[in-house]
DNA sequence: CGTGATTTTGAAACGGGTCAACGCAGGTGG
DNA sequence: CCACCTGCGTTGACCCGTTTCAAAATCACG
């Protein structure tokens, strides 16, 4: 009945190569030639899927590697030092999980597989070392960080401006727009998180997102049965997601140029 | 009267190359022995001053350099199709701006002098073939970008967990850490932005940050005259900023790993 | 010393959080 | 096969922090 990743155009373990991976157009080998695809293959390592729950890296560990997510999703969990759990991030299958941690040399947070999950894990030092040799993957390694800061600043941009209406379409359609990009239909999909992990990533409580996602199907934007969605209407959710009442502050002032 | 960067240890233009520059160790070419300073030094261009509220760069222009800033401080604000602009980041002197538009190969928004400033103008092309010869730059590079994406989500937790009296805090006792590292003492410095631009940039209405800072102030945590700034009970501030709480939400709960 | 920008202060309205009760499904064991 | 439990999601009533609106005070600068 659920609409799983799993069942997707896009299968795990659809190869056990990146050249046979269909995942290898949105990850980091995309633009390699086979050559150079074969050398990245050689330093990754392939490992056995986790199951829901179970976490990937711990929060703290030594960091050494790098992981993309062949199937399944993931959140990256991060613990204050009063242990309150702060949800940062959502993985979804071909994305890059782990270069907020390059610097600190530990890991950032916790990642936890959402559902049964694959990943490729890649050594860091071996990566680095081949980017050396390697423009067309140095340069995507880099589009790869810079995306994903464009991606934070997206999200402030979201968390500082948006009513709980806007924050809930605009997280909707990112998935649709990410699910699209993994080959589904971006208009109906199975949301991989529970309630409380939404309400927690978009800095809501779970009561409000319930509420939210009952008016948005009262108003029939949305389609929602348990974690089954559609979206009937996705220009009108975009138009919420954008009402920006923002409380305007000019920032740009006096600017000359 | 003003404790302006430009009467701080480090200079601005002390140094017309990164040889002899004070930030050097705070920069890119951190690390870098003195044949590769030179090379990094040969590639880097240094541009006239600007006056505050001039943009270093516009929205949406293509992208074809990174800059660091060598003294004053800039905001980079981006503006939505609605018009609506919000600040994005702060920076500082010895920081690096614009990473996160190498991906999107456009700038990703406004980059605008908070008062008279200065920068190095990298271009990223010649960066990125240079790393490839110097592997202590393109680590240092890595490392640069992955620190910006921490700092990102470090900022979304706070814009998430945090009610405002937190969120000013922890803004406060960041730019006593980034001055800190930039040779002042982190407990005197003078606030480079507007209330307005930090209300924007924290996600609060003008009104509410200067009540908040009404509040610190007769509270003694905090003594503030115009945009100068002490702070004299950062032990206190600190507490403040992590009282957390983030209405809790078990985002961890069933993990195995 | 005046003019506009910036900041402070006050009173009232509202969005979203808190607390508490209820509904619903899936699994377990008698 | 059904009663029970447990995890998850929904709904309602009330409350608090933050925004909104309005106006006064202070500052920056020619």
């Amino acid at each position: 009945m659920s609409v799983s990743p799993i069942s997707g155009p896009h299968r795990p373990g659809s190869g056990t190569h990146c050249r046979t991976c269909s995942l290898s157009s949105l990850c980091l080998p995309l633009a390699l030639e086979a050559q150079a695809m074969e050398e990245f293959d050689a330093i990754i390592k392939r490992r056995a899927p986790l199951v829901r729950g179970e976490s990937l890296c711990r929060q703290g560990e030594p960091f050494s590697q790098v992981f993309t997510v062949r199937s399944g999703s993931f959140k990256q969990v991060v613990l204050d030092h009063e242990g309150e759990e702060q949800i940062t991030h959502f993985y979804l299958p071909g994305e890059l999980m782990g270069l907020e941690s390059i610097e600190e040399g530990s890991h950032a947070g916790f990642i936890i597989a959402l559902e049964r999950a694959a990943v490729c894990e890649i050594p860091f030092h071996q990566l680095d070392v081949l980017t050396e040799r390697l423009p067309a993957l140095r340069n995507q390694l880099y589009r790869c960080m810079s995306r994903g800061m464009g991606e934070d600043r997206r999200l402030i941009r979201l968390l500082t401006c948006k009513s709980a209406d806007e924050r809930m379409a605009s997280f909707l359609l990112d998935l649709a727009r990410r699910f699209e990009r993994y080959g589904y239909s971006p208009a109906t999909f199975r949301l991989p998180m529970s309630r409380t992990d939404i309400a927690n990533y978009l800095g809501l409580v779970l009561e409000t997102v319930s509420r939210i996602l009952g008016r948005l199907q009262q108003q029939s934007l949305i389609a929602l049965k348990g974690r089954e969605l559609h979206i009937l209407q996705p220009e009108a959710l975009y138009q919420l997601s954008e009402s920006s009442h923002c409380h305007g502050n000019p920032a740009l002032s006096r600017s000359r140029g």
